[in-house]
DNA sequence: TATAATTGACTGACCGATTAGTCAATGAAA
DNA sequence: TTTCATTGACTAATCGGTCAGTCAATTATA
């Protein structure tokens, strides 16, 4: 038994906006956006309807502030990213083992990327808002390691325009966890996965380099 | 203007289930399951709402019957793809460029993917399906050239297990086009893709093989 | 060919259930 | 006693699903 505080109403007050927005990230991944009932979302928190309308003006809004409550966490990594060093191999290894765990594993982030796959339609903002937070900076950041690689001799001359293929292994992770949850046969042992694939990225397929 | 041959009654009601299956293909498309209103697929078809339960018993009903009537057409690839003759280099980059064109650039192909991550949930046949008949065949088909491969000598030693590696810069492809549509900058040049694509998997990012 | 009888695809008004959103009343903390 | 976070009953609107009725197309009859 957690050992619970007896909380003043002031501290209540304060704490019900979280409590009612991760319930509704809760809801909102199980059900979709029109899917969910607001009175779920208060069922789970332990209140009913009309509070929850206490703290977000419509549904619509309590899915946007909900959207953003769970973005943040994204932006500590991308500071990270910047004071990494060495060769532009390791930075770049490094790099993406951040961001396997990031999108890939953390749970948030990944049904983050269901909804905005899913009700993209309905919340341009969110989009545009994922793009220019998530998907813009990986790439640019991305596209500058592999440029510092070729500048330095590590790497092959490259297309830098479609750094997309070098991230791809970590975005199809989270995409078939999304749909096959636990469904598929064992979930990948982390370690082996990475190995093989900076290990196909860096070296290829082929046995000899023509 | 089209010259509409004037229909029969029979012809007419022969056409009828795919005239909605299509319009149904659109607005669940748009709007996810519980989003779309029967009315507006009615809508779409120049009917009422009475007609579309004429032929199909349900909402839940019509939905799976629409995802069935699009699931088809992948068929045909998978056939295709055991008459290929050439080197396991070939043959391999021979099936990824149909993947590609399969379900990076096929609409409906693409849709459906993002209805299968959407609505997954709420129709777990549907998982099952997507699995067995497009996932799975796939994996199994990338897994044998790759083991060919290595076999012949052409491939380095490689964990056969992460197939979802080579196969995954055309998942993500569907993603992002699936997510920002038209909002990313250039459509990405086909071929210019698939030949940084290819190049990277046989070749790898380094510069020199050590 | 002209006309009457029949069919059946389609309609649209309707029902019942659900749910977003409201607000006067409540009751526990301060 | 006062305050105010919470309630829960309420409304208004939406939407899945139904079905008796309609009318144009078809078939039978004269």
């Amino acid at each position: 038994m957690t050992a619970q505080k007896k909380l003043t109403r002031a501290e209540q007050k304060s704490l019900r906006p979280i409590q009612i927005l991760d319930a509704a990230f809760e809801e909102f991944v199980r059900c979709g956006f029109t899917g969910t009932r607001v009175e779920d979302i208060a069922d789970r928190v332990g209140v009913t309807k009309g509070t929850v309308y206490v703290y977000f003006e419509t549904k619509e809004k309590l899915f946007e502030a909900m959207i953003n409550h769970f973005s943040v966490p994204f932006q500590e990594l991308l500071g990270i990213t910047a004071s990494l060093s060495g060769s532009a191999t390791d930075r770049l290894i490094s790099i993406l083992g951040l961001l396997y765990e990031q999108i890939a594993e953390d749970r948030a982030t990944r049904e983050l990327t269901r909804l905005v796959i899913a009700e993209g339609h309905r919340f341009p903002d969110l989009i545009d808002r994922h793009h220019d937070q998530f998907i813009e900076p990986i790439i640019t950041k991305v596209d500058a390691l592999i440029l510092e690689g070729v500048a330095s001799g590590e790497f092959r001359e490259v297309p830098v325009e479609f750094s997309d293929i070098v991230v791809a292994p970590i975005l199809t992770t989270t995409v078939l966890r999304l749909i096959f949850d636990d469904r598929r046969v064992p979930t990948p042992n982390k370690e082996a996965f990475l190995r093989t694939y900076f290990d196909l990225l860096l070296n290829g397929l082929l046995a000899k380099p023509h």
